[in-house]
RNA sequence: GGGGUCGUAGUUCAAUUCGGCUAGAGCACCGGCCUGUCACGCCGGAAGUUGCGGGUUCGAGCCCCGUCGACCCCGCCA
């Protein structure tokens, strides 16, 4: 090694020693006579001063340094003068007092400042990401990403799982997102596509008897990134064999535990408190509750039902159901407009006003179709006091609930409510197995069609699939949904028959999923998985903007890496070899 | 595919309500001064096809149209 210390080591314990260090240069201060240079390598800062004094050629030449060389400085460490130590230093003690230095590489003018508090945009910061990867904050990202996984292969590891990886290159199956796929050249016309989760191969490990698998798997999936989306990401992929709900949710927080005790020093309470999927589309109006925070919805369904609104008497009379919310002390004529408008865009019909005036009486719009009786009822369940404003939406569920919960998150972020701070993490159970999908009116899986249906719902897999609830169970942290899970259904019979429920027929059933039902055919112990992401978890325990913000090297909103320039044309010989002529629009 | 915001010096940002004289400042860079700084300080300098293309106008960084790119959101994300 050319170096003898890393930044950050030296304290007032060496003093006395003759050092050698190495790393970038990260801001010098020329005093005319003294030169201090602070060196930065991943493990911190060191100041080194040249002295004209001692040697005038040497600090001549340390002054002609900039920003990000690197270079390679040995020199006596040495006490700094009493009143210039610094505490909020690591090395604030000590500093070197060169005797050589030796320039390795010299670095051009920058595209942006490394050195600086304001980051460049992100635009150079992704073209440049190798010089963006230098600032402190991103080395730190990229650190906690590495203990994050270090403490979960540690403790998967002690619990006598073992890491098995599974193939890239696989079969499309079309459910799900859309693939990402490469062209066979062995095979003309033929493609594999990349995982967008290992699922059948973990299933297929616990076939084999593998019993307990993990993976950090990479994962894939052609759709649109957005600030917590990558459409490539990374999963700890999951499964264990004899096992059910409560197996996988003790493994999983004892897994998280070790992350957060790793990287925070945190700990994190143990068990994590429970909700079914409903509860959380009545409180909060969705599936992954941010839980800090009140605003809690309140279903109204029954007082608004008996009003003379023709708008709720209709809804009611249809099945529907209407949800409130309360806004403490009201709402300016901008922020009511605001939550209409939004819950407009979210689908609702309308979002009704209704201003709590002294006494109880209420104002609004379609405060004259409540008796007074009635509206004494409306502020019981709502909790509503004067001068607060009740907001209410109604229409079918669970689309009302989805609404009134954006309304809750925009209530609390207009009002700025304090989100109490902390890790509120919650296993959110009870699925439904389907959902409808708006476009064809039938069901499509809500977690994926290998989740196993509840036993006594089973039944209805062919009359009334909507019923039919499931064995999944999603994790939640702090409003963010970091990963789901379920028991698997392990009988080839019943995979058919959950296959055929959402319109796959059986010939499809045959071609795609053929291989994988035949395994089932052979003796399948019960098993149960779950797929955190690792990159939303480090994001939070990370407290950054962005998922981008803790992978290495991300892809844009637009799937492009502005680093490599991907993707990219290839060349016609490279076409001619796979088979494939181009054919595009425009 | 749709909506929004943005694009000015190497970089981060300015540039008067509805368009008006030579497009400014910090950092970085270059030159000079400075022996205890740590956001060092002081003096001076260089640095611009205002993303690109078109239009309106006596005159466009600013208004209009198109286009490219980035970010945020919707769709999408079993």
């Amino acid at each position: 090694m050319l170096r003898t210390h890393t930044r950050g080591e030296l304290t007032a314990a060496n003093e006395g020693e003759r050092v050698t260090l190495c790393g970038f240069v990260w801001k010098s201060r020329d005093l005319g006579g003294l030169l201090f240079i602070d060196l930065r390598d991943r493990y911190g800062f060191t100041q080194v001063v040249f002295d004209p004094v001692v040697d005038s050629v040497l600090t001549k030449d340390a002054a002609a340094l900039h920003g990000e060389d690197v270079v390679e400085v040995t020199g006596v460490v040495r006490l700094r003068p009493g009143d210039m130590r610094r505490e909020d230093i690591k090395t604030g003690e000590i500093e070197v007092r060169a005797d050589c230095l030796r320039v390795l590489s010299r670095a051009a003018r920058l595209p942006f400042l490394v050195a600086e508090e304001e980051t460049a945009k992100e635009p150079l910061r992704l073209k440049y990401r190798y010089l963006d990867l230098r600032r402190p904050p991103m080395q730190w990202n990229l650190e906690i990403r590495h203990v994050t996984i270090n403490a979960i292969r540690q403790y998967l590891n002690s619990r006598g799982f073992l890491e098995i990886e599974t193939p890239i290159l696989m079969k499309s199956t079309p459910e799900g997102a859309r693939d990402y796929l490469v062209p066979s050249r062995v095979h003309k016309g033929n493609f594999y596509a990349l995982p967008q989760s290992p699922q059948m191969y973990k299933q297929l490990l616990m076939v084999a008897g593998l019993d307990r698998y993990y993976q950090i798997a990479r994962c894939f999936r052609d759709e649109d990134p957005r600030v917590d989306r990558q459409p490539e990401f990374t999963q700890l992929d999951l499964e264990m064999s004899f096992a059910e709900e409560d197996d996988v949710f003790e493994v999983t927080e004892g897994a998280f535990a070790g992350v957060f005790r790793e990287t925070l020093g945190y700990e994190l309470p143990l068990p994590f408190p429970r909700m079914t999927y409903h509860e959380a589309m009545n409180r909060y109006g969705r599936d992954k509750p941010d839980v800090r925070f009140g605003f809690e919805l309140t279903d109204v369904t029954e007082v608004c039902g008996e009003s003379e609104s023709a708008v709720f008497k209709k809804t009611v009379e249809e099945g529907g159901r209407v949800f409130a919310v309360v806004a403490p002390g009201g709402l300016s004529r901008k922020e009511a407009d605001e939550l209409e408008k939004l819950a407009k865009d979210e689908g609702a019909a309308g979002l009704a006003f209704f201003k709590v005036e002294d006494g109880g009486k209420l104002a609004g719009a379609l405060a004259k179709f409540f008796t007074p009786a009635l509206s004494e009822r409306l502020l019981t369940v709502t909790g509503a006091e004067r001068g607060d404003t009740i907001l209410a939406a109604a229409g079918p569920f669970p689309a009302t609930a989805e609404v009134m919960g954006s309304v809750r998150l925009a209530l609390a972020e207009m009002t700025g409510v304090q989100k109490a701070s902390g890790w509120h993490f919650l296993w959110v159970t009870d699925f439904p197995l389907f959902e409808e999908d708006p476009e064809t009116g039938g069901p499509v899986p809500s977690h994926h069609p290998f989740t196993s249906p509840k036993p006594e719902d089973i039944e209805y897999l062919e009359t009334d699939p909507l019923r039919v609830m499931s064995r999944a169970y999603d994790i939640v942290l702090n409003g963010v949904e970091l990963g789901s899970g379920s028991v698997r259904i392990f009988e080839p019979e019943l995979q058919r028959r959950v296959l055929r429920a959402v319109g796959v027929t059986d010939e499809e059933i045959e071609e795609r999923f053929g291989f994988f039902l035949e395994a089932l055919s052979y003796g399948v112990p019960p098993h149960a998985g779950i797929a955190p992401g690792i990159d939303r978890l480090v994001w939070l325990i990370c407290g950054v903007i962005g998922i981008r913000d803790v992978i290495a090297f991300p892809k844009t909103t637009e799937a492009t890496s502005p680093l490599d320039g991907s993707p990219s044309p290839v060349s016609p010989t490279q076409l001619r070899e796979l088979g494939l002529s181009l054919d595009i629009d425009e």
